[in-house]
DNA sequence: ACAATTCGTGCAATATCGTGTAATATCATG
DNA sequence: CATGATATTACACGATATTGCACGAATTGT
């Protein structure tokens, strides 16, 4: 066990979980307490979390907070959001895949839009509210809390019989050989079943997502039909590849 | 459990619902009351809240939950809702139907219960994020936002075949004669089927419900196991007619 | 006014922390 | 290959933090 892989690996589970209990890690790593304790300390050091008694939690908020903007980009993506709502003027239906891209488009569509929506994201569909105007189905199955989506059979079965317009997709990679790709086998499939159910498949993707690569491929470039992205040098290889991209 | 994983949920609770019961908190997390009474001290000495007897209150509180709070049983609610939730631990599966009312029984719900929950509402969904030995399974259909639980052939066809052990019916008027009535007939046949599918049908009922009619019906007095309600002079007659009432 | 909660404080048991230390492994260099 | 430097790990130990309980004081509801 390198001990660089080993703190890679408790940022890893602090990003899934939240948190770290130094006592139980040490035992699932079969270490001693120290050793994880030593760790924990150092990579509180360099502010990459925050040391509480008992463990670690993620990075105290004031921090996370630029963090997050870096790494997550709000505000990049509430402004591809806002570029994505308009296209969506003259469309009748859409699917919303999970995620805080899509959350964040939903916050960017008008009032009174009137539009037809199907998600499998409860998030999204509670986000969904107060559009009057907005016919909302959800899909049903077994909740996925790590993404706060349905997952399953269930939720297989009930989108092999829609038909809609576009389907933002949620991604976690884009790549340009690689491929659409996201963090959970069950996810991909998922994503590639509704995809296949959309006349135009769309994703609003975020600097960091631009040729990085996930575990599960959901399908390769060619399942997209545009997507939003800010200029970006790393988009050159999709553009290449023929993609569709929309910038602000 | 870690202390300052607590004083964030204490926080993040705090800022969904504007205020902690001391009592309560303590028994969702399976701690001392004083525990958690040092917590507030401690976050209350930092000015993250407002120390009150016997809880705490949002530092600042936001107008939503004015708003929320006026017009509704909040705290009845709540009481009624610790109460339903004691009679969970040797469940296995049950149905929570849409409805603050329910909202404030998942809020009463330990976190570590392990239990399978149906519901057709995504705010319930959503609400029962943090319960990670909660297995959800959200049931599809058309997003009736009126109470925000779907609705539909879709919806109804994903309940015919399942089988929960308690249904949590959410209604807004209960008569001894006229049974249990709700606003909407397509939400009154929904409650119905689902009740169908139950082996006990129960309702939480906050005193303002008790006696009360609504337009549509969703069925008699005989389809409900039990109620939650508070003392009341209201309730004789449907004591009278044989329903099993439990009371704080 | 009285009973029932709730509160704060002191206290003891336990868990966790940080530091120092020694043993071992890995690295760098000649 | 030899050797000293550096890193890593586990253990020891005194210091600190956490938790639940006890008890008298304060608060609340009736």
């Amino acid at each position: 066990m390198l001990t660089q892989e080993r703190k890679q690996l408790i940022l890893i589970q602090l990003k899934k979980t939240g948190r770290i209990v130094a006592k139980d890690f040490s035992e699932k790593l079969k270490l001693s307490e120290d050793t994880i304790r030593r760790d924990l300390r150092e990579l509180a050091a360099e502010g990459l979390l925050q040391r509480v008694h008992g463990g670690a939690l993620q990075a105290s908020p004031t921090i996370a907070n630029l963090a997050e903007r870096r790494g997550m980009a709000i505000e990049e993506k509430a402004k591809l959001a806002h570029l994505a709502a308009k296209s969506l003027q003259r469309v009748q239906s859409i699917f919303l895949d999970g995620g805080t891209t899509n959350l964040e488009l939903v916050r960017a569509l008008p009032l009174d839009l009137s539009l037809q929506v199907f998600t499998h994201s409860p998030t999204i569909a509670v986000a969904l509210e107060q559009h009057d105007q907005v016919e909302v189905v959800v899909i049903g199955g077994s909740l996925f809390k790590h993404s706060m989506v349905t997952l399953g059979a269930s939720a297989a079965r009930a989108i092999e019989n829609l038909r809609v317009d576009v389907f933002f997709l949620g991604l976690t990679g884009l790549h340009a050989k690689e491929g659409a790709t996201t963090g959970h086998h069950e996810e991909a499939a998922m994503k590639a079943l509704i995809a296949e159910r959309a006349a135009e498949v769309v994703s609003i993707v975020s600097h960091e997502k631009v040729g990085a690569v996930s575990p599960h491929r959901i399908g390769n470039l060619a399942m997209l039909t545009a997507i939003y992205a800010s200029r970006n040098d790393r988009l050159q290889p999709l553009r290449k590849a023929g993609l569709q991209i929309y910038s602000p």
